[in-house]
DNA sequence: CGGTGCGTTGACACTCCTCAACCAGGGTGG
DNA sequence: CCACCCTGGTTGAGGAGTGTCAACGCACCG
């Protein structure tokens, strides 16, 4: 065990978003409670293709994700679609939607999936109770997926975003997993990658053949098989998942001046 | 006040995220809460650049942003650098970093700004009481706000996301003070924008002059000015914060089962 | 006054998209 | 058992949208 959780702490590192120490013992508690709640239900099998939350879809409960992918897009009339974010087994699905109304994104299955669910107003219960730092656990995770997905999209060319989708799958797989191999099951379509990386699926499949043409990645029938870890890290850039270090620069005339909660600023401008 | 509170509804009916009607009481007097406990602590005045969050700064408090506006970025060794949030006027900064450790993100004043600040363990005691669902509020629209900017990096063009940033401050400015009129101040660089919306300052800069040309909003010494109000939120695709209604699709073999929560499905296949 | 940050504009290059064709695998129905 | 279709993948040619590089103007400031 000692070493499963050595390799695990090791993709936790480059992966995971860390809670700050005062809140691990009470988000591990109340994930624990959480997910006795699910526990209580009976599993649920949907196929593939299945939209499990969308406009359509009343009551709009919390599902947690046993076996399968799914993901969450949002899409426009004309057609174009985006996929925020993609579900893989472990995750809870709909936390937000429990708070927010009008559930503005869809949630699709991508294969058939196994689901536990609980009601909103028994996760609404779960809010209020302890367990509140267990969820904002969960939605804080969440968020800081989606925070990285944003400034890939927005500043990083197709090889990269590829690459730090390949690796986000590996480690997350990984971390429920740390036996796993260098080597997994993908079962997205070159069209979902594109709608979630923002691409073409025409220009999905020429990245992807460069990357196995390098010898970094290869997919092949829906198996993904990475031959260069370091590299494709590398090309993702988390190796370092804190993409700055302190006052590491390079254009200097975008450096913001530091000032922070020092001493003397407090006193000296107080009281606007 | 009626009239300002028609107008105000009507922006957030296109821009805000609205809550489940249960929540509703709960988040209102939890912001109630919220708004005392900042209320206590004395305004600061930090000047324009500051960095008031970020790798070197200990402690990681929460604010309230009274005035002023900053932005929260990401940042990589090589320079490049990514907007993925703004915060205006009444925005909470830091609800994530009270949760999660090492704040990847760095947070820096674009003006000077005033600020009301709560100390972590503080928030982290509200966050178990009666106001932990005003929290997740706040958390909820933060993270509805990235799901759309993340979303239109990946499938809208220039001109598109230009337009969307320009509705946004401009609702959000709006929601706060209901008579302002179609023009406001945008403390932005044209570099911050690109950061922001995924695109160089150059392309910024002939993008802006294109939407001027069209006679649909013109920037000038940093003041917005909206001459076409509904062409802009035509462009930015928000006349319909919901992108997508019912059932519409164009593209036909996009199109997933709907299947749902409906009731047979349940107990035909219980328990896995 | 020279420096510096920010905005503006032009010329050109490159990433990525569009359109189009073709192929492979897996159902399905005759 | 074999046509047939449908989905998903692969590849090519050409083009649009953005990026890069470079130059210049203007305001602000020490």
């Amino acid at each position: 065990v000692t070493r499963e959780l050595a390799v695990g702490a090791e993709a936790a590192a480059v992966i995971r978003p860390a809670f700050r120490p005062e809140f691990d013992e009470r988000i591990a508690h109340g994930r624990q409670i959480i997910d006795a709640t699910f526990d209580q239900s009976a599993p649920r099998r949907v196929p593939a293709g299945t939209r499990i939350f969308g406009p359509e879809s009343s009551g709009d409960p919390v599902h947690r994700l046993d076996s399968g992918w799914a993901y969450r897009a949002i899409d426009w009339p004309d057609g174009r679609r985006a996929i925020i974010e993609i579900y893989l087994p472990g995750d809870i699905i709909g936390v937000e939607a429990a708070v927010r109304d009008h559930p503005v994104d869809e949630v699709v299955a991508v294969t058939a999936l196994t689901l536990h669910t609980i009601d909103t107003a028994v996760f609404a219960e779960l809010m209020t109770s302890p367990v509140a730092a267990a969820i904002f656990g969960l939605i804080t995770e969440q968020q800081w997926r989606i925070d990285r997905l944003a400034a890939a999209l927005a500043r990083r060319d197709a090889h990269e975003r590829l690459a730090l989708m390949l690796i986000d799958f590996h480690d997350r797989l990984r971390r429920r997993d740390p036996t796993m191999p260098a080597s997994y099951a993908l079962p997205l379509t070159q069209q979902q990658i594109g709608d979630h990386l923002g691409l073409t699926l025409v220009h999905v499949n020429r990245v992807l053949r460069s990357l196995r043409e390098k010898e970094i990645v290869s997919i092949d029938h829906h198996v993904v098989t990475i031959r260069d870890l370091d590299r494709l890290r590398q090309l993702a850039g988390v190796e370092r998942t804190i993409p700055r270090l302190a006052g590491e620069r390079l254009l200097g005339q975008r450096e913001p001046k530091l000032v922070g909660t020092e001493a003397g600023e407090l006193n000296e401008l107080a009281l606007s």
